[in-house]
DNA sequence: CAGGCACTACGTATTTCTACGTAGTTAAAA
DNA sequence: TTTTAACTACGTAGAAATACGTAGTGCCTG
């Protein structure tokens, strides 16, 4: 196997020095190359397309999806690893949906880097133990769920859910999004027969745990 | 001035690489030393007593406040800067309460991280940017708030909100606790009073958001 | 076009929560 | 010892939330 060139992309700069110093002494990486934005990435990528690129979750100047369209456009299989600073599910879910390759946290060790880098590099997925092990969690947690995989929430229910968690009652947010405080009462209702949710202290909850409102 | 030593004590592996990568390039500074463990941290910390510590708030073996009074036996004024993942409060305040010298963000610059290592060796405190004005931010809410500083909740009211965020209604939570329902109201009652909060959904986001609940 | 979904709205009844009081006991602090 | 704080408990009243329905309109899709 030829070793393996490395494109980094993280903005914070003592991570970036980290990843650099790590990859440089792996013995199966031969190049690395780190920048800080998603510009500057897409443009490195051009000139390596066979590289690996490690990208930070929270990368200037760019999303994940948007940041994927552009590699695609460079390369139609971009080899991608997400480096993430949170546990927020939403993010992983959208980082799945864009097509990246592997999923790390960022306190994964040495060793899950280099090997979830080689695996990506063999075209395979990657994704450290912590991601797996939740993405198995949840997995379960839908089945659990009476089989309803899809428990999403429309646009009007995630509106009101928000104001409850910005903690206004049902005829105030009546008022703000100018309907009547019934309706209001059925999107309460609503949102807690889907997510088998009993008040709103629950809900709330939830809100915050589980969503990307807060 | 003399160069500065500094030990770093971090146990994820890519930001402690990228500490000692930045810190070795920095000019002001002669040695660098880094550990993984607050155990590892203290034995150095005996070798060269003159150093700067930087403390990953997440360091394996020990919180702040004990990590400080091991220190602080070796050396009765240790110089100590914490690196924080997270945005939490209380931790801050648990680090400045236990003597640390600075506080910084994990997304700092190379710059913030040198001028912080060179005021703390001088003797003087330093905080990132974002951590200095969200304490001047809680100055002022503090202010707000009547004066009234600590509004520190007690022991029954810690537990009757961690059940009511847990879901739980009043009479519920009455008979988990086996007292009246009445009282679980007055302690509602109580905990919305000290903290300025309207209804539930404020108090669970409070709790979330605010406290070590959750 | 028919069917499903989202959004809207209402009725009735019950439960829970919130506001504003009072007050006894106990344990710790001044 | 006096005082303070915490925990307990209750009364009354009104506001809000929850449970259980029904139903019209618009939009998109098969």
């Amino acid at each position: 196997m030829n070793k393996i060139k490395v494109l980094i992309a993280e903005n914070f700069d003592v991570y970036r020095h980290g990843l650099r110093s790590i990859l440089s002494e792996a013995p199966a990486v031969s190049e690395v190359y780190a920048v800080r934005s998603a510009k500057d990435l897409v443009q490195a990528y051009k000139k390596s397309p066979d590289s690996v690129c490690i990208v930070s979750s929270n990368i200037e100047g760019s999303n994940i999806h948007d940041l994927m369209q552009r590699l695609e456009k460079v390369q139609p299989a971009p080899k991608v690893i997400v480096l993430t600073y949170s546990t927020d599910v939403n993010h992983l879910n959208q980082s799945l949906k864009a097509g990246v390759n592997g999923y790390l946290m960022k306190n994964c060790t040495t060793g899950e880097l280099e090997s979830a880098i080689k695996e990506v590099a063999k075209g395979k997925q990657a994704f450290s133990k912590s991601v797996s092990q939740m993405m198995a969690n949840k997995y379960v947690d839908q089945a659990k769920k009476t089989g309803s995989v899809s428990n999403k929430l429309t646009k009007r229910e995630t509106e009101v859910l928000k104001l409850i968690v910005e903690g206004h009652t049902s005829p105030e947010i009546a008022k703000m999004l100018f309907i009547s405080p019934r309706t209001v009462e059925t999107h309460r209702s609503n949102l807690m027969n889907k997510l088998k949710i009993k008040n709103t202290a629950a809900l709330v909850r939830y809100a915050l745990e589980k969503t990307e409102i807060g």
